[in-house]
DNA sequence: TCAAAAGTGTTAAGTTTACACCCATGA
DNA sequence: TCATGGGTGTAAACTTAACACTTTTGA
């Protein structure tokens, strides 16, 4: 018999905010509910809690039903728990958010889940207070990705600096001045130049870098 | 029948960390528990979510139980999910931090639940992940206290400059300059001089000041 | 040859830091 | 009269912000 067994017991869910970058755009990776309930109306991913797993196993478990991917940057948000976000039971949640390289993640399975990638500022209306838990969550993201170089954990291992700073401009949602940025990156000595040239982009060929988390480890600082 | 009655249910506790400002320290209100689980040692205060409240009046009403204290300013920490963190029996708990000014709290309350104010640096071990929570949300108070006027919380209505300053000394844990810090408060002019003096930390006398909180939200931007 | 993205420095403005002395008063 | 905390300004270092042209190359 437990010291507790007075007190009330609640379902615990955890809500994943999925960020990926493409084409200059941050995304989020949504479902189009086909089950109930809200069945038809969009959502992030969720899943409950279970008996022999963290909350942090469960928001990477649900991460992984999705996206196939593990080993995944992923920061608590808050827990949400008002009396009725859910309208069918009370269920307390427990919002985390991801960085995911958009190339990486398992086609089929998103598929399966009927889920989409969304553009920031093409959100539609979710259910319950998943609308809120994204807010509060890019809040989060601007944060601190201004102070910890978590940026790249939305890139491919190399990438041009022009890149870098699209993705920094769709994180912050305003344009940076290129010279200042480029300053910015020299700077940092744990971006390094791989010295190979990506032509996919532009006639003349941009260099690409990559971050060497070690060397930042090290030694590094960060702010942009 | 809900629709989730497949999934565990938890129990789900807040746990409060009480910040207070005395003397030119940053103190705790910590239990030393005359009850079970772990009696006889340190603890947050804490308390289970009940069926009728959200976890944000949970919190608030711990906050009262043991201080008689309402419309205090409180922020989540964040939610503690681990298997093991309780020893006793899983328990999913979610931390909030209060700022109270260190003068206005129920004695008798806390008297009765056997707590103490315990400065910062004299913190002793804490049960279950309290130590955790007590480093998370002093990073989230620095954090939010450079660039929020919530300082001023502990404090009482009127203060000195040189009570302002011992303040956010103590907060960031380190001093600072007595020019800088001035003109730093000059530029807020939501900051007022009250016009009277205060006699009791010197001979000479201190201007008082108040944090005029109308005149900041209408014009006001905050950083220290 | 020209369109399109890559790459590159300088200057002014603003912010941050460091620093030392006089003032008012009660004991 | 003196010990104590209150109050005040300036200059140097550093950081941030604004700004425009040349390069390369494939189509």
């Amino acid at each position: 018999m437990g010291f507790y067994s007075a007190h009330p017991r609640f379902y615990v869910s955890v809500d994943c905010i999925i960020f990926g970058f493409h084409e200059g755009k941050i995304s989020l990776l949504l479902l189009k509910r086909n089950f109930e309930p809200a069945k038809g109306e969009w959502s992030l991913m969720g899943g409950f809690v279970q008996e022999d797993e963290s909350i942090d196993d469960a928001a990477r478990r649900v991460l992984a039903d999705l996206t196939g991917l593990t080993d995944i940057y992923m920061d608590q948000v808050e827990a949400f728990g008002s009396l009725d976000r859910d309208p069918g039971e009370r269920v307390i949640s427990v919002a985390y958010y991801a960085l995911v390289n958009i190339d990486d993640y398992d086609r089929e399975l998103v598929k399966k889940h009927n889920a989409y990638w969304v553009n920031l500022d093409e959100l539609p209306n979710m259910i319950f207070d998943h609308d809120e838990m994204v807010a509060l969550a890019l809040k989060k993201l601007r944060q601190k990705a201004s102070t910890q170089p978590i940026g790249f954990k939305l890139l491919p291992e190399e990438f041009t600096l022009t890149t870098l700073q699209n993705l920094y401009e769709a994180i912050y949602g305003e344009s940076l001045d290129k010279r200042n940025f480029r300053k910015h990156v020299a700077r940092m000595d744990y971006v390094e130049k791989v010295g190979t040239i990506d032509k996919t982009g532009s006639k003349r060929g941009a260099a690409l870098y990559r971050f060497n988390e070690v060397k930042y480890e090290e030694t590094g600082t960060f702010k942009l």
